[in-house]
DNA sequence: CTTGGCACTCACGAGGAAGGAGTGCCAGTG
DNA sequence: CACTGGCACTCCTTCCTCGTGAGTGCCAAG
């Protein structure tokens, strides 16, 4: 049904058009693209892309532009991921590996990629959930108080002050100390709660009470707040592309604004080695019908570009791919 | 020059247009507001007011539009900020006082401001130099491993994990919070340094290098690194009033993402406890220049909402000021 | 100083008409 | 059977014209 020079103008169409934004009609196309036939053949091959519904025409007399489903083959079939040049994988690795702290490397992969894609981009902090105890600290701040100070692998600082119901003494402390930290050290936050299930029983009898306290407050702060937070940059190259969304700017906008979808986008990725994009309709988030997303994982948390459905598929995604990759071995190194 | 009837004009020129986004013309004006006097005169006061530059129009037969320093003597002299209900009130701080912590005050406040006056918000997080150290909490985490901890009275928290050049004791690390306790405790960041200025004379020799490495750090979390950081939220409120910047929504969108320019904007405030009000071209960043900003400190930071220049200025204000004020009040009493 | 009257200006929208890009279909050819 | 040139047709886009009306500036009278 589809043959490899119906496969080739769908290729010339979606590029074509991603370069110009305007409807590609036959003949330019013939010319541009040396498919060695003629337009009467490209308009045949055209007419069966769009019964099968990979393009269609806003109006009778317009060219043909991709529909999602265009995109979608054109992506998994078509685009090869363009490996990016030498001078431009020093750039990235230069500027990221110029971060001071985390916070610093996540605001530098938001720039870089924006910078990189023209499009929005989306960063998460890396995921406390996912990633692993380094150390957990007590300190006791005042008899009856003590803060908690939680450091990740990947760089994150976690602090909760409490107040106790009892007074504590220094040696108490040190033992909570000695009790908490073996069983958390090299744990993955996930993991957290059951290597200390057995605690309560195991604990001296004195300890109990404060051990609970402390305890709960642990738990909470590793789990039930996982606190996920993102950066995001580079919205006004969403202007760039105003003709892209004729009058749809705003729910993009709104969407922007909800952390909650961010997460979402950008945590439905399923195989976490390798770019996924979602296109148009394909995206779960009303208000983001008329956008691509290209994502990644880096590890503990993921990345991503977004963008109108008419985008350098091919560029964005191996941006996506380098960034991720390079902020992954950043933080792994760290 | 400017009588209370021309005053009154320019008053109603710009509460109609800022409700229609239309010129103004001298009929419907007399009509509208209660003048008392006939379209004759109303155009009359026009051309005068035209004269001195408070109004233009557009076209040689349309309306009349305010001017930025129409705006301005309309802020300035005859928008009295109006008080919010007391509905309003209860609302925002019960909105407010449901915060847990810092980042959630900060949060809700960007959401709130954006929500009340339909523009964009940008709140400044508490500013480290302005505010308080609480307490400066030293970690032995290992033999020549230290974590320092600085919590501000404004609920921040900021650490930083110190190599030594030599192995320290336990005791050593006590003697060093009984030198920085007592100093910093309640110094506002910015004197910190000269609190802390005759601490190598003052302490045991034996002391020494590890002080001044500890010193260092910490003069350095306190001043050199002030990272303020900045939270800003509604932007999708631009697409509302697409209309009012043509095509100029991309710079907007661009200077909202330069943290510098965000900084500048909020930070120019002369007097620290009345709201403040840059409209238009008195703006000093590029790209806001057909933007007004509504701006007012809450004590150790600033927060404020950008929109078009046609702006419910006497209701933003109010806006501003109220929740200044209660974020103020909350981290003081935090 | 205010008012009604009046001529004038000019943006805006409707209504065509010409132009042209692009299509679909068909009959002919290798 | 696939490809090609030809041709009629569609209908968007652009440009022009023209009428309409809101609004102005000015002037003379109250």
């Amino acid at each position: 049904m589809l043959d490899d020079r119906k496969l080739e103008v769908l290729r010339a169409i979606v590029e074509d058009f991603v370069d110009t934004n305007e409807p590609v009609g036959s003949k330019t196309l013939a010319e541009r693209h040396g498919l060695g036939v003629s337009p009467a053949t490209v308009r045949n091959d055209m007419a069966a892309l769009e019964d099968e519904g990979f393009i269609t025409h806003p109006h009778t007399s317009a060219g043909r532009i991709p529909t999602d489903k265009g995109y979608r083959l054109f992506v998994d079939r078509l685009s090869q991921v363009k490996p990016l040049s030498q001078p431009e994988k020093r750039a990235i690795q230069s500027f990221l590996e110029g971060a001071v702290d985390l916070d610093d490397v996540v605001t530098r992969s938001v720039r870089l990629l924006s910078q990189l894609t023209q499009q929005v981009a989306v960063v998460q902090y890396p995921s406390l959930s996912r990633s692993e105890v380094r150390h957990l600290e007590i300190v006791h701040l005042a008899p009856n108080r003590l803060m908690l100070v939680l450091i990740t692998d990947s760089g994150r600082v976690e602090q909760r002050v409490l107040e106790l119901p009892a007074v504590v003494s220094d040696q108490d402390v040190s033992d909570l100390r000695n009790v908490f930290g073996p069983r958390l050290h090299g744990a993955r936050l996930v993991d957290a709660p059951r290597a200390l299930s057995d605690l309560p029983d195991a604990a001296p009898p004195s300890l109990r009470p404060v051990l609970t306290s402390v305890l709960s407050v642990v738990l909470s702060t590793l789990v039930e707040k996982p606190e996920e937070r993102i950066a995001i940059g580079g919205t006004a190259n969403l202007t760039r592309h105003a003709l892209d969304f004729p009058m749809t700017l705003r729910p993009v906008l709104e969407a922007l604004e909800e952390q909650v979808v961010l997460l979402r986008l950008i945590g439905e990725v399923n195989d976490p080695t390798t770019v996924h994009v979602k296109i148009g309709e394909e995206n779960s988030v009303e208000g983001l019908r008329s956008t691509s997303v290209v994502t990644m994982n880096y590890g503990p948390g993921g990345l991503g570009v977004l963008g109108p459905t008419r985008m350098d598929y091919s560029g964005n995604m191996s941006s996506v791919r380098a960034v991720a990759r390079y902020v992954g071995d950043l933080l792994a190194g760290a």
